[in-house]
Order: C-alpha cells, then sequence, then structure tokens
DNA sequence: CTGAAAGCGCTTACAG
DNA sequence: CTGAAAGCGCTTACAG
C-alpha cells in the first residue's frame, strides 16, 4: 500500500494542503487551474483523504451503526435491504453490527456512537445500551438512536414498530375462523417483547372466542426453525392434538411443516400452520405458507429516515411510528378437519 | 451525548492525559493507585476513547472490510456468519459491505481500506477495486486482502476457493448415474467465474459421457429465486422436455421447484431438480433439495484467517486455500421417467 | 482565490 | 511510575 497524503498532493501539484481539501471538499472555492492540476495528482496517485483525519477535525464520521442479534436471518435481510439504500441516498455508510445475542457485543456496537465511529444508531434488540442518569432529560443524553422490531422499554426513543399484539390476534382469528378451536402458539425467545406481544395476541382471540388458554398449547421457541420442528413434535405426542399452529415466526412454521412431513400429517388437511413475517421462502414453501406479514422494507426505511432527521439536528414531534401488518392467507391453513 | 475527552478524564483524576492513556491501553504501566482513580473517573463519566484521534496516531483502525455483492442471501449469510466470530478472535470488527452488484459501491468499500478506515479487506466479488501499476510486484501495492466464491483474474491475490469446475461436474455426474440423458443447466449471472466454471464442469461431464451440449438446454439466470421460475418456465416450453435440471444456485433449483409445481410436475418422478449451495432453507424444501454442498463456514473461517496472518504482517506462502464440496443427496433427484 | 496556522483527540518516545 | 511535548492527517476561520 502506497501511502500518499494530502502533502504530497499539495508537493507533487504546488499548493498548499489547504488548497488540495477544498479542492476535494468545496470545489467551487478553488480557480479552475489549480483544480485541474490537484485533480491530475489525486488521480495519479490514487490519493484517498484519510477518514481519520478529517473526522477528527469535523467531528463527524459519515457511519451510523445497526445493531442487529442476528443479521443473517431473513426478517433481518428484508431491513437491512432497505436501511443500507436509504442510507445510501442520504451520504451515510451502513456498519452492520452483529451481536450474535451476545450483550457484550452489543456493548460493542454502541461504543461505536461513544466513541464517534458512528453519528447514529439503530438498535433492534429490546436493551438499550447507554447508561442513563435520571435527573437529564433522556434526549441530551442519546446519541441519534431508533429503535425497531424489539421495543426497548423507555418512552422518549424513537421507534418503529408493529403492532405485534394486533398481529397475533389476526393470525389467530383467522384460524378461528376456519373453524378451528384447538390451536397452539409456538413462542419466540422468553421474554423478547415481540414475543410476549404476540402471545397477548393469541390469548386475547381465544378469551373473545371463548375458549379457554390450554397451556400444554403453548410451547416456547427461539424464532428459529430447528425451535418449530422440536415444537411441533411436543405437540403432537399431545393427547388432544391441536388442529392448527400459530409460529411467531416463518422460520419456526418451515420446522412445524417440516416436522408435520416427518410423521405423514397433511398440512393443512390434518393440521393448518400460520407463521409470522412473510419471508421471502414462506410463499416458496410446499404448501405456501399463510403468514403474518411485517412490511420489512418499511421498517427499515422509516428507520433510516427517523435517525437521518435526528442527525440533521432536528427532534421530530412524533416518537413512534406504527406501520401495519397483513394477514397473507396461502395454503398452509385450512378448515379444521371434522 | 456528552463529549467527555481524555482530557477530563485527566482533570478528574489530577494525572496528565499520557497516565489516563496508559491506564486504558497498557495498565501494567502504572500505579495501582493512580490506575484505580483514573479508572474510577472513565467509569463516572462513560469515557470512551475517540476512535479517530487514537487511529490517526496508530495508524490502525481495528476494522477489516467485507465486500460482497448480498449481505442478504443465504450463501454469504453461512460465511459471514463465520467471518465475524473468527475476526472477534483476532480482536477485528468487521464492516459488511454490500455492494448491491454496482461497482461505485465496491470502489466505496474498498476506499475504506486506502483511507485507512480498515486495515485488511476481503472480497466476494471477481473485480479488485484497486488499481496496480505494473513495474510493481503486485504485493508491495495492496493491502491485507484475500478473496473468495467470485475468483478474481490475478495469481497475485490471496484466495479460498472451491472447485466450482468438479463441483458442476459432479452434480451433473449425480443425474447421469440415474439415467438421465436430457439435462438442462440454469446458469448464474453472466460472465462470473463461478457460473462458467460450473458451466464448465456440466459440459465436461456430459461430453464424457458421449451427449451431445444442447445450447437450448443452457438458460441464463442470475442465483436469485425468481430467475429459477423463468428459466424452467422456458424450460418447459421445450418440445424435448429435460428429465432433469442442474441449477447452479440453491434459490434458482427452490424457483425450478416452485414452477414445476404450478403446472404439475413431480418431483422427482417427472423432472430431478438438482441445486448448488445447501443453503439452509435447502433440507427444509419438499421434496428435500439434492445439491452440491458448499462449506460455508470452513470458507468465512479461512478466508478471515489468511486476512489475519496478513494483518500481522506475514505473508503466507500458500496463496490459494482449495476447500472440498461434496453432493448431498436428498429427495429433489431420481431415476430418470421411463 | 490561496496560504499559514491552529487544533481536532489521541499515543508514545523521551526524559526524569 | 509519570509528565511535557510532538505529531498522526486532515479542515477551516482568518488574513491577505
Amino acid at each position: 500500500m502506497s501511502k500518499v497524503g494530502i502533502k504530497d498532493i499539495a508537493a507533487r501539484s504546488g499548493v498548499s494542503s489547504a488548497t488540495v481539501s477544498r479542492t476535494l471538499r468545496n470545489p467551487e472555492l478553488v480557480s479552475k487551474d489549480t483544480r485541474t492540476r490537484v485533480l491530475k495528482a489525486v488521480k495519479e496517485t490514487g490519493y484517498k483523504p484519510n477518514r481519520f483525519g478529517a473526522s477528527l477535525r469535523t467531528q463527524k464520521s459519515g457511519n451510523v451503526v445497526v445493531v442487529m442479534p442476528d443479521i443473517t436471518n431473513q426478517v433481518n435481510a428484508g431491513i437491512i435491504r432497505a436501511i443500507e439504500s436509504e442510507a445510501h441516498k442520504a451520504g451515510y455508510s451502513v456498519l452492520l453490527g452483529d451481536t450474535q445475542n451476545q450483550e457484550e457485543r452489543e456493548q460493542h456496537y454502541a461504543d461505536m456512537v461513544s466513541s464517534g465511529q458512528a453519528d447514529g444508531i439503530l438498535i433492534f434488540t429490546p436493551n438499550l445500551p447507554f447508561t442513563l442518569q435520571e435527573n437529564k432529560p433522556v434526549t441530551e443524553q442519546l446519541p441519534p438512536l431508533v429503535n425497531s422490531c424489539e421495543e426497548i422499554d423507555n418512552e422518549d426513543i424513537y421507534k418503529v414498530l408493529i403492532d405485534n399484539k394486533a398481529g397475533g390476534r389476526a393470525a389467530v382469528q383467522h384460524l378461528l375462523d376456519l373453524g378451528h378451536t384447538c390451536i397452539a402458539a409456538v413462542m419466540g425467545p422468553k421474554d423478547t417483547p415481540s414475543t410476549l406481544e404476540r402471545l397477548a395476541g393469541y390469548k386475547q382471540a381465544l378469551t373473545e372466542a371463548n375458549i379457554e388458554i390450554n397451556k400444554n398449547l403453548i410451547i416456547r421457541g427461539d424464532y428459529r426453525t430447528v425451535s418449530g420442528i422440536e415444537a411441533m413434535e411436543k405437540l403432537l405426542r399431545l393427547r388432544h392434538r391441536p388442529t392448527a399452529v400459530f409460529c411467531f415466526s416463518d422460520d419456526m412454521a418451515i420446522g412445524a411443516m417440516n416436522a408435520l412431513r416427518e410423521y405423514d400429517y397433511r398440512i393443512p388437511e390434518d393440521i393448518s400452520v400460520i407463521g409470522f413475517d412473510d419471508i421471502s421462502y414462506a410463499e416458496l414453501m410446499y404448501p405456501k405458507l399463510t403468514t403474518i406479514r411485517q412490511p420489512l422494507e418499511d421498517i427499515g426505511r422509516n428507520c433510516m429516515q427517523l435517525l437521518v432527521e435526528q442527525l440533521k439536528g432536528n427532534r421530530p414531534e412524533q416518537k413512534v411510528i406504527k406501520l401495519p401488518f397483513e394477514l397473507v392467507v396461502r395454503q398452509s391453513t385450512g378448515p379444521v378437519p371434522r
């Protein structure tokens, strides 16, 4: 690696380093003649301004950091895509922080903001990796920040959310409408806000239909495929098997369908399956998966837009953006068997 | 955001900023007493050293950048996971650069190395985003760098690869072994090294079996699901339909299976389908997808290890690491219908 | 339109 | 064990 600095360019083109900097940042301040000379030298040497020098001076990094529990799952994939393209529009680079569900790594990425490596942060976990002092207003203590997907328990934070409870309720209502009364739930990871909400929706729908909640029909999962398989295997052992299963994620629903096929059940003739998310593989399954669609792209776009507003120094009035979910009926759900 | 600097800590604990820095970087150089005082001040204020100041001084960023055409697909997902955990072990942070197949963005991420924001780079596209001068040795002109998945046409670069040609050949040989003679190929994006290699393997296997190459049976795709659907639809219109299809990616194979089901073909009784990659969804399909497995985790791990060696200042003798693929026979391939 | 100079926040060789 | 000082590579207010 050749290490070309601003001084080399200055020397090469016979101007001061100030003029080189101006040529690159504010070319309109420089005469056409010098500009040409400087740019020639830049091109010849392949000079790139050292970001640390610039950022140290300007106190801006031009980066935003995204903190996600698992960057490789399909839900986050859809969100990331939108974040990236929106950030790009606003002139920011995205640093993707995969926490692998480790608190230490969450902290690590949050520190990138504290240490100036990023100007703002998008948080998709339910924890706020910044310590707050009680006596000061929250907004003054936090960097530009938006929270989404897993709600942080703090009213003063900007958020982009869907109504998980209503989503859960809609999923179960769909099954009730098909005549099911023995409906199982496969939950996500313990104590995550999204799971608790969806569970509340599940319970609400059943209660409204005068159906008693049966604890044996509620299984803990972790949103991943394997846990869907295991949950389904547990359910199939029950004396009174469910005729329909509401999985709190598509990945678990896909696992559940695989377990059902393994044991020769027909979907939906024997057992109906509904998921949550509408990842791209949902409609590629056989049978195609009925699910509650999260507007992944909208979530990503809104998150970034809300962050960019803050980066501009604005403090939008509206703290929370609620986005709509949608029941997508496909082939994995059908009338209750009789 | 409170902006606490090293001077604030120095003042608070009654020492010089040099001592604060030592306490944080080389605590063994500082007396226990001062160390305690400094750490107390750090904790109370939540001070994080500004990365730009430090990096400007040390000329190290502690970051590596990963350049990928699409961070959200499942092949890359598997690779990223391994890269992240390996980087973490070596004390590096990973900046994920999704290029969305735009050359401009590829350049942007490469510039992060040129501008000092990253100390090394992992490139999963076939283009080298650095200009080389002919008269100097290549290694001296490049930063620590490893190339994988899509081979860059340069012998002096460190690479982690699988034998795509042999992989393609193995896929077709599997179909030949099942008695198929009319075998279609659904290729990836035009001119990508991986696709050209797999195609060469396809042709080699057929030629060895004395089967003539039929251009109508070779369709262009782009590795994504939709292109698999479209390719299959084209193939089904042919007067002499293939009895087996080799898709150069699992996503396209999944698309192809969906198209087949749409038109009431049975898999594999009517038409066999084989993919390439073995993404996690491959074995969750119905029928479960037969495919050529890429060792995604191994690829990621080896890439990062090879990069870390270079970051340490070493220049390993072996430039290319070849990793083995594996034919995974599942349910989407079967004997030729008679 | 251009240059000299200050300074962003650190780290580290040097001196004590 | 600790401090004063230099300097990493930029940008920009100021002066001309």
